[in-house]
DNA sequence: CTATGTGAATTTATTCACAGCA
DNA sequence: TGCTGTGAATAAATTCACATAG
């Protein structure tokens, strides 16, 4: 996006503003991995870019499983930039019929009790888009398919080995922090 | 959910375990907004959730619009637990002339353009679920209408005044925290 | 005797201000 | 001269340990 604008390089204070925050907060964060600047010019974007992909562990590529292909599940397959972040899905899952052997986006939708045959060469990370009561059921099977982190987009706290990294966004909770943001009037 | 296992009143080493906190987090964190526990017994959990949910400013019912009517809004309307968090979406709204007029969950979409006729009565919360090019023309004319808070789920950073709170949740930015945490193997 | 609430100690994060390099 | 990188100062959050109330 930088580098489109014909950038070369970039200064703390240029991202800094770009993201609500104080250059020196820029520098003091970049400085904890390494030094990435150059004094008197700035961050170079195209080794600031590759830096800061190796450190989320995101310069190779994740294959990725959707396991629900239901409104929410569509939306993700559907949602722009995963790509661009080294993702790949490579696989869904759903338990409906309906669903089954459908093709969204080159991906055949596969039934959700074949996930045993899914191994860890074919994905890594797992994203759950499936009714709460599904949750930790499809939880247990990724777990067991050998996945290493899960994007769940159900309301359900879901348990798993403490190895395997749960992310767990629940939109009625994100909505529940705005109130507290908005003066009473 | 506590309550309706029978129980009146929870400890602090409870809900740590609960949220996988320790029990002293739990009580300072409480005691930064008041004595809401009784010594020797625990926490009233009835009172406990009125107080809490005073802190969030979530004890009087928040009136939501829903912008997009796509896989996703129609995801978010499916969504359970609004109404426990004090949520009523009051509103949805579309640009597809196929969506408009149609009923989902009693609710009738309507034309994105009629965003206009929203006021501040009818809604002060807003959930955008529209494409990232619709993104800031939705947010303008939200904050036109008086709304005062945003939870925007397109991967678009979109720019309102800067007393509207924005809370924005990117699902590809949310992935790329996983490979963080995964072992390299 | 149990479990809260909180001062005090410790650790961590934030902020500043400037030395040092291109 | 311009912007990074970082020690030092300041502020904040975390952790402990225990007095205190039911």
């Amino acid at each position: 996006m930088m580098t489109q604008q014909g950038l070369k390089s970039v200064s703390s204070s240029k991202l800094a503003e770009f993201v609500n925050l104080n250059s020196w907060q820029i520098r003091k964060d970049f400085s904890y991995f390494g030094d990435f600047g150059t004094r008197g010019v700035g961050y170079d974007i195209e080794n600031l870019s590759r830096q800061i992909r190796k450190i989320l562990k995101i310069d190779a590529t994740h294959n990725t499983v959707l396991v629900g292909v239901g409104n929410l599940g569509s939306a993700i397959l559907a949602y722009p930039g995963f790509e661009s972040y080294g993702f790949c899905i490579t696989a869904a899952f759903d338990n409906d019929p309906a669903k089954i052997g459908a093709k969204i986006k080159n991906i055949v939708v596969k039934d959700v009790r074949r996930l045993d045959t899914l191994d860890a060469q074919q994905a890594d990370l797992a994203i759950i888009a499936v009714p709460e009561q599904a949750a930790q059921d499809v939880a247990d099977a990724l777990v067991k398919a050998g996945i290493k982190g899960i994007l769940n987009f159900s309301p359900r706290r879901i348990t798993v080995p403490k190895k395997i990294k749960v992310i767990t966004i629940d939109i009625v909770t994100d909505l529940a922090r705005l109130p507290y943001y908005i003066p009473s009037s």
